[in-house]
DNA sequence: TCCGGATCTGACAACGTTGTCTAGGCTCTA
DNA sequence: TAGAGCCTAGACAACGTTGTCAGATCCGGA
């Protein structure tokens, strides 16, 4: 009874159970060592030999198992990727410069999201040296990274990209927060705003400060007073964003421009300016599909993000081969896109 | 000298030589097994052991190598993701969609983009396979899948999304092409429209396609005659688009509206429609960021990425978990986002 | 005919972990 | 106090691959 139960065990005959090199080397009537040197095409292998090893692969349908050349090599090959969020259009070009990069150098990638969340990065990321990627890059969520110091003086390289590690030395790859946000705000300076808004992320978000310090840099150096109902940082959640802007726009003495601080905080108060009776200017950090075509156009300082990916992907690369020196920090020009420039709704006050 | 050379080979001490379990047991004067325990949280070991163990882990940097885990228990706790483009920002909520799934489900996520090229979607899948992910979720570049039978027998789940697998049965998650395409159609034709153009992606592309299958069912629907030099799939780059757009609306008898593909088309026409003297409308396929700020607002047939990934990911780990039925084919619902809809312009003639 | 050397091939150990199995010590009861 | 039974702990093999090394075969030349 228990030979006619067993059957109703395994779905399907041997399923889930792969051939091996070793049952390849017994249907080819040959060694283990010749189906390994066959299939990673080493030299020293008639062709003969080469044709009956090749048909016995075909008709087992043999894979090589990757796990165990990985234990026995010590390499991966495949790097991880921690970012904020996987869904955020900022990220995307970021992650595909990776993987372009990653892929010129054979490697795969891992990724996950952090969702902001400093112990959730940690997770990931120490789930990624647990499978012994050969690198990692890591948009911070966190401000504390000596949890990677033993990996890193275990050997997987690290780079931290769009934000600087905290208390650890590593390679870092940044955009010029600040000097882009000074750049925008004077160029609302400019226009001859002297009441500027500024709404960003949480002040635990390194590009947060930066920016609001860029943004401070531009008033000081304009001699313009900073009132400081005129700030704002926090969550970038729409109603949060909205709720600010509304509130800087409807004061006695209400600012005429804006100056959001990143794509998010742009996108919501695009929305609310959209509504707003009367003209105010807008500069945001990050550009956005479509800026353009809206009326007015969106002036913004735009960060290259696959750059921010390609360089810090390269840079992981080259420690990978070996290259020593000391941990470097990269910050990249950011540009600002003048939009309905003519237009910018000029001061009135 | 090759004494006095030998430091120089190894840049730091024992650099990259992990602790392994063996490592520390012997620390902690225990055995192998014992460590194992710990490490995995399994009964049968005393406070005081544990303790010890601990100690030695904590003091040698310890971390389990997940390659070594994987050989011997043949799970990953792996999924693989091929699509089109990390980069498409229609992807990108698809892609954290499946990360949230497989985190629920404790499995990381190694992705890649096709690049829209079928040989690169196989390598990719091939590699995923060869690291043994137990799952793989596929954005079809090419027709043929029949590259992934054997992998499918030996037991990895397989799940297409967007498109259907070519020649091979497996389960599949789509959005609803044709019905959406044939909706967003017939609202240009319930505002009077009559010769309408169609831009869309190449005719390999299965959306494609549907999509153009679905303008036709609505033109026939509404007893309308179809010029073929109204319809025009093919690349979706900027210069093509544009230029097919113009064609259209410079004939004699132009187009009164257009119905746009995709979200790489729609965002092309949009900027054509901004130049264009006299009003154009249009309905696209694809939700755009901003969208709904443009005036006119653009009105388009909107899939739900986040569910697709999501319910792609969840019938996968459905698969894992043993569930046994025959490959399934879900289709989602399509959303019509009707937007600056009083004063969408009119057909003229 | 024999030998050196090149070429092809396979036996074996090792990578670091986990499952199985057994040994030893302890507690509890009769 | 002996024996049953439980709990803790460790020895050992196995997962599937690759590096090392040594054996077998074949060639040409002396």
């Amino acid at each position: 009874m228990s030979s006619s139960a067993q059957p109703a065990r395994s779905p399907s005959p041997r399923y889930g159970a792969r051939p091996t090199m070793k049952d390849v080397a017994a249907r080819a009537g040959v060694g283990l060592k010749t189906v390994s040197r066959v299939v990673n095409g080493e030299p020293g292998v008639t062709p003969d030999t080469e044709r009956r090893v090749q048909d016995a692969i075909t008709a087992l349908g043999f894979r090589r198992n990757d796990s165990a050349r990985i234990l026995r090599k010590g390499r991966t090959a495949s790097i991880g990727l921690v970012l904020e969020d996987l869904a955020d259009p900022f990220y995307a070009p970021l992650n595909r410069a990776v993987e372009e990069v990653a892929r010129a150098h054979g490697a795969l990638l891992i990724n996950g999201s952090s969702a902001e969340d400093p112990e959730r990065e940690r997770e990931l990321a120490l789930a990624f040296c647990a499978r012994r990627v050969d690198g990692l890059i890591i948009i911070p969520a966190g401000d504390d990274h000596r949890y990677l110091e033993p990996e890193i003086a275990a050997g997987i390289a690290t780079v931290f990209v769009d934000r600087p590690a905290g208390m650890t030395d590593a390679d870092v790859v940044l955009s010029d927060s600040f000097g882009g946000a000074r750049e925008g705000v004077a160029h609302l300076v400019a226009h001859g705003h002297r009441r500027i808004g500024f709404i960003g992320d949480r002040p635990r978000i390194h590009t947060a400060t930066e920016r609001l310090r860029g943004y401070r840099a531009a008033m000081a150096a304009a001699g313009l007073p900073v009132d400081e109902s005129w700030v704002s940082l926090g969550p970038t959640v729409p109603e949060r964003v909205r709720a600010e802007a509304e509130r800087m726009l409807s004061r006695p003495q209400p600012v005429t421009a804006l100056f959001a601080g990143n794509n998010r905080v742009t996108a919501t108060v695009v929305r609310v300016l959209a509504r707003s009776p009367r003209p105010v200017a807008l500069v945001g950090f990050d550009d956005l599909e479509l800026a353009d075509l809206l009326s007015p156009g969106v002036t913004v300082v735009a960060q290259d993000a696959a750059r921010l990916g390609r360089t810090a992907a390269e840079r992981l690369f080259r420690r990978l081969d070996g290259v020593a020196e000391p941990p470097q920090r990269v910050e990249l020009p950011t540009r600002l896109i003048v939009r309905g420039s003519g237009e910018l709704p000029p001061a009135e006050g």
